[in-house]
DNA sequence: CACAAAATAGACAGACCTGTCTATTTTCTT
DNA sequence: AAGAAAATAGACAGGTCTGTCTATTTTGTG
């Protein structure tokens, strides 16, 4: 869209850096000083890539989506062809994820908190991710046969951001399996 | 506890004023000197009352941890004697709850997410009224004859967590009526 | 009334924040 | 090698933040 939007060596590593303060610490928690001080790069370097700080949060947060839905398919695409252990595999994903290194929850669901007014472009960034992940359910969820797809995938969304949430405070991985199950019970009733 | 938990009109004042603030634009976002313009009240006087801004927080979300406890309770009890009604009960309140003015999702999931090191004071203050939600709704589960309470209970808590997400970045309800449509699925499931 | 406790205004410190500007150096391309 | 583009350090502005201090006034109580 943006002249922002081509890639660059000092781009990509800001924003990498970027990414895991923001993860870490939190988006109001994390200053531009610290980022360039982190990545080693000057602030007119920074401020030649993005408008401003919301823009780099922005960037970093849609960079993240594409990666995130990129893994999560990988992971379907690796459960075979059977419709049930597909979208079963999306809980495996999260279950590897909750127990990743330095887990610290749901970018998205964070700065949907931090950006708590819904017509706030960070809020509305994040959401957009929450929406392509269940588009994504949705899809899964047909091939599984269900009989309202769209009502099943949004229920199956509730389960995971619960589970992220629980997983977050307890660090535990726990709550994955928890929500694996109830969504297995929840394609059997919805297939029948 | 502390003497800082002793009650006072100026006390009471500023924890009511600091709640507003803080549910509509985030922990982070409202300084301390908005909160002193917005309640009409000295500097000194907060400090006097609370050591720090961190602890004016936990204040403010322990006695928020109350108030909605008592206001979920008040509607089970209202929903009478059945105990899949009551259960069922928690889940008007959260459309309810949903619906109302000024709603912009749960205050101690954005607690979670705006302190996210598991091991803050404020994110274990935030962490301990989910569980003791989890508690309560153990509670209507066994009463409810589900075979394992815990289980579904734990399971209710991530429906409510993830409806709760996805209500506030629609501004929709309906995400209550799903959870509770799947509430009542499970619950079946688990009595039978 | 008199005394003590609570609250007040407002200055202040020291740090941090985002974003801008300039002058210089490095890097890339031709 | 030469010119253009990118990146650099670092100062700077103007504002915000939490928390402290003082001197004064208000409030409540015996």
């Amino acid at each position: 869209m943006s002249a922002a939007d081509i890639s660059s060596p000092k781009r990509d590593h800001l924003m990498a850096t970027a990414w895991r303060l923001f993860y870490r610490d939190g988006y109001r928690a994390v200053g531009i000083d610290m980022i360039l001080a982190e990545a080693g790069v000057a602030k007119m370097t920074l401020y030649n890539h993005f408008a401003s700080k919301e823009e780099l949060i922005i960037a970093v947060l849609e960079k993240r989506d594409c990666e995130f839905r990129q893994s999560i398919i990988a992971k379907v695409e690796a459960a075979g062809l059977d419709p049930e252990q597909r979208l079963l595999a999306v809980f495996d994903w999260v279950e590897g994820w909750f127990g990743s290194e330095g887990f610290r929850g749901c970018a998205f669901i964070r700065a949907l908190s931090e950006y708590p007014d819904p017509a706030h472009p960070i809020h509305q960034t994040a959401w957009h991710h929450k929406l392509a992940v269940l588009s994504a359910l949705k899809d899964l969820c047909t091939a599984a046969g269900a009989k309202d797809a769209e009502s099943l995938a949004n229920t199956l969304g509730l389960l995971i951001d619960g589970a992220i949430i629980a997983a977050h405070a307890t660090c535990t991985t726990a709550p994955a399996r928890s929500a694996r199950a109830t969504a297995a019970s929840l394609l059997k009733l919805a297939a029948a």
